[in-house]
RNA sequence: GUGUUCGUAGCUCAGCAGGAUAGAGCAACGGCCUUCUAAGCCGUGGGUCGGGGGUUCGAAUCCCUUCGAGCACGCCA
């Protein structure tokens, strides 16, 4: 259905269109002065020049024809041309009975829904994750439920880091560990054991060691160096090594991601794609989009327009090893090849944006995308700590995101133990609920490029702009309408009726701008316009509420129409939480 | 050096397809529970929107300039 505030609009153009106006004069905005209105529409002031009038003049003129009109209730003008509008409550009723009735509350569809991708997490197996890949986990997931909300497909892929030297230091090191294992015996040729000779704990301890030993020690760097050239020509004691390390690494991650209720419809890696490179490479070179400079294989991605240096993109070393971009390149090869996506969205560390505009030049220039293909890369911030520098554990080391988890998981328990008398078993599940809501609105209440300060105290407090606040709010309305139903009333959804206060015409206006705020957030790709929406109606809701007794109200209709209205936002309000990527408790 | 992101209240952040008195939260202070979850609600105080210039009837928002901060800039991913 139309928009709320377009049918407004609608309304407003007409009026314009006859007086002989302009008729995109009469676009309404939501008003910045509520105590004066609830719409605006400045267009009387943006026309004066064209029509040599005065806004005032104009301004009147649309008032006067839109007297009378059912849209409005009043409509005013105010010096020097603003139309200040508020809208009937009948409206408004109808509008949001409409919404109460329809799938996804009379969100418009797409007639022709897009294909996208969505990269995201992009972990490296064999190490863990930390909370350098929260952000991307928590964002990527957002964005995925959005974009399937407004009515497109989109295709979550986790891009695992899974080739290259971190797996020939892994070898090697296991390789000084455990020199018996007949991975390492070159003249075995039985058939490897089913079991992994190492644990997931040994094999995150076994590549940090292995990393800081290559840095001093060339000999083992050659050593990992060579590994990592034999896995990836087909050893067969490396590869089933690489087996072991990925079937132990996914495990580990799918329990990681799935405490964060972040789920990817594809486990591809970087593994995967290794068989298209030479192919696609000696297109490249076939197609004179290459050249050699100073031994390693480029293409020149510099283009007339830019004001600023674009250095050539490096896709083959000067030994003929590929690197990350190259590995990129074949992967969009790949996804081209076997889903045909309208549009591939990245989400990684921002400090990743010239690689990925090296990346997309590359993609367009040698025509392995048409240029019709939406490529985008959506950088996020660094995540600090109350210092306002990157954040750390208390000695200085990287934080596990399993860590950060666990204790927010904690506080909330403390919190929740301290304020509310309930059995040690519904304490750790409620808290465990809250304290992922806390994690992911207190990151995706923030832009995402920002950078932004993690205060676990403030993420995890009940109080204010925060997750525990929004699903308090949420169990609120449960809480009211389990007590109505367990009393005999049955929740008819559409019995709404006109506003019988300001409060509850309030409320009524949040919930009609649910279309706007979902269409605006696909469009930018914005979480955190649907956490600022979350906010206000809760807001709302929490207003209304303190003015308006719901269970004891005598007059059935009334009554009916407030546990109508309650249900409503109950439903939008649990609707985009699920899109944030979080839920609500029964009761906490 | 080149590029890029950003600078809004004591702190953390919104607002930026130009619009009326720049909004929230936290922190501070003051009210509201015999009645639906007070983890809430209502109110008070607090800002030359980094500085300067320009465009405009009108600029936090657009343009230029300047200061300050972060980040990235060929053989890592």
């Amino acid at each position: 259905m139309t928009k709320f505030i377009d049918q407004i609009s609608a309304e407003l153009k007409k009026a314009f269109q006859s007086l002989n106006y302009n008729p995109d004069l009469g676009r309404a905005t939501i008003s910045n002065r509520p105590d004066l209105c609830e719409f605006q529409c400045n267009g009387a002031m943006a026309g004066a020049k064209e029509y040599r009038k005065a806004p005032l003049v104009i301004a009147n003129e649309v008032a006067e024809k839109l007297e009378n009109n059912k849209v409005f209730a009043k409509v005013e003008v105010a010096p020097p041309g603003f139309l200040n509008l508020k809208v009937s409550p009948a409206f408004v009723r109808d509008y949001l009975i409409a919404m109460a009735k329809e799938a996804k509350f009379g969100l418009e569809l797409p007639q022709n829904p897009l294909k996208y991708v969505v990269d995201y997490g992009g972990p490296n197996v064999a190490k863990p994750l930390h909370i350098g890949h929260l952000r991307s986990a928590i964002i990527g997931e957002s964005i995925k439920r959005i974009i399937r909300f407004a009515g497109h497909t989109a295709i979550g892929d986790i891009h695992l880091g899974d080739w290259g030297l971190q797996m020939g230091l892994i070898i090697v090191e296991l390789n000084e560990r455990k020199p018996g294992l007949p991975y390492f015996d070159h003249e075995y040729h039985g058939a490897y054991p089913q079991e992994a000779p190492f644990t997931i704990a040994e094999l995150e301890e076994i590549y940090p060691e292995a990393s800081a030993k290559s840095k001093t020690d060339a000999l083992y760097r050659e050593k990992a160096l060579k590994a990592t050239y034999d896995l990836q020509k087909g050893l067969l004691g490396y590869r089933a090594i690489w087996q072991h390390i990925m079937r132990l690494s996914k495990d580990d991650l799918r329990k990681n991601y799935d405490d964060l209720n972040v789920e990817f419809d594809l486990w591809k890696g970087e593994s995967d794609v290794q068989d298209l490179i030479p192919g696609m490479i000696a297109e490249f070179k076939e197609g004179g989009f290459t050249r050699l400079s100073e031994g390693a294989l480029v293409i020149d991605v510099k283009e007339e327009t830019d004001k600023k240096e674009m250095p050539p993109c490096l896709i083959l070393k000067s030994d003929g090893a590929s690197l990350y971009i190259t590995t990129d390149l074949a992967t969009i090869l790949e996804r081209v090849n076997e889903i045909a996506p309208d549009a591939m969205i990245y989400m990684t560390d921002k400090r990743q944006s010239m690689h990925f505009e090296q990346l997309f030049r590359s993609a367009r220039k040698t025509g392995l995308v048409s240029s019709e293909m939406d490529l985008r890369f959506l950088g996020f911030g660094t995540m600090n700590g109350s210092d306002g520098k990157p954040f750390k554990t208390r000695d200085g080391g990287v934080m596990r995101l399993e860590q950060l988890v666990a204790d927010i998981n904690d506080e909330m328990y403390r919190k929740i133990a301290a304020n509310r008398t309930v059995s040690e078993e519904e304490a750790r599940e409620t808290a465990r609920i809250v304290g992922l809501a806390a994690l992911k609105y207190g990151d995706l209440s923030n832009q995402a490029a920002k950078d932004y300060i993690f205060d676990i105290d403030r993420f995890t407090s009940f109080e204010g702009d925060t997750g525990p606040y929004i699903l308090y709010t949420i169990v609120r309305i449960k809480s009211i309408l389990k007590k109505y139903t367990d009393g005999g009333g049955i929740i008819k959804k559409d019995a709404l009726h006109e506003a019988d206060s300001d409060e509850e015409k309030a409320l009524m206006l949040v919930v009609s701008g649910f279309n706007s705020m979902i269409e605006e957030a696909y469009q930018e790709i914005a979480p955190h316009r649907i956490a600022a929406y979350i906010y206000d109606l809760a807001n709302a809701l929490n207003t209304f509420y303190h003015h308006t007794k719901i269970l004891t109200e005598s007059v059935n209709e009334k009554q009916e129409a407030y546990i109508a209205l309650l249900n409503l936002t109950k439903e939008i309000l649990e609707t985009l939480i699920d899109l944030l990527g979080f839920s609500a408790p029964e009761r906490m």
